[in-house]
DNA sequence: CCATTTCTACGATTTTGTTCGTAAGCAATT
DNA sequence: AATTGCTTACGAACAAAATCGTAGAAATGG
């Protein structure tokens, strides 16, 4: 089994795995790009950040030209359970199916969306 | 329908909410029991968040003896909704379904939870 | 009635995260 | 060669959260 380190991405820096998630590479240029259309925080502010992230691992950067190519460290899968198992434990008492019921009465999903559940849900049944 | 405040507890103050949601009340010495049997930090530590917690409005206290007696004034279901509505948006790209599926995917509820969610989705699907 | 314990209040410090200003390098353009 | 624009590096300021020490009031109990 995979050793999976204990990373805990602050609030930005959660937005900026987004853009690189989504992208795979991208400068800080174009990180800034994207974020500045919902925030409002300076280059050099996305640059600082990145580069902490680089000094703490979360992400990897090509430095071998001038302007540097930035990925993601961590995977997306990964973070999110991370992040979900330890939501499970510290609000739902330990219970996903607590959360599960919670998020599904919140942000009912469409039909398409309702029939992969019911198929994940068949196959637990299954076991 | 009911305003529902902004409220943003921090890691530290969900801990303490927590308690006050399963007890109840509580005084300031009795959460720090609770709360020490998994965290070294000092008791006065915790007397200082609750006052805080106090003063932003988020927990109630009644004062009239010398031990004040704290209880929660936010309540639990709110809170997870703010939280998990939040999460999915920021780690999910708004997609409730991909957290189902990674919820359900990483801790598998046992057969009386699946079928409180199978009667969920049969509800959901009715509409 | 004095000593001890237990509580609140509160300021100070530490730690962590965010933001920004400035300097210096490099490349393209004039 | 000078100017302009874009880049990284880096220190400093700022903000928010967490931690702790100390003081003083109230209860306890010898």
């Amino acid at each position: 089994m995979a050793v999976s380190k204990n990373i805990k991405p602050t609030e930005s820096e959660l937005e900026i795995l987004r853009v690189l998630w989504d992208k795979g590479t991208a400068t800080v240029r174009e990180v800034h790009e994207i974020l500045s259309e919902h925030k409002d925080a300076g280059y050099t502010t996305t640059l600082k950040l990145m580069q902490i992230m680089f000094e703490k691992g979360i992400v990897k950067r090509d430095d071998s030209s001038k302007t540097h190519i930035y990925r993601a460290n961590i995977s997306r899968e990964n973070t999110q359970q991370q992040i979900v198992g330890k939501m499970i434990n510290s609000l739902f008492g330990g219970s996903s199916t607590q959360l599960v019921m919670q998020a599904l009465g919140n942000h009912a999903p469409n039909k398409s969306e309702l029939e992969e559940i019911q198929k994940l849900l068949d196959n637990l049944k299954k076991q």
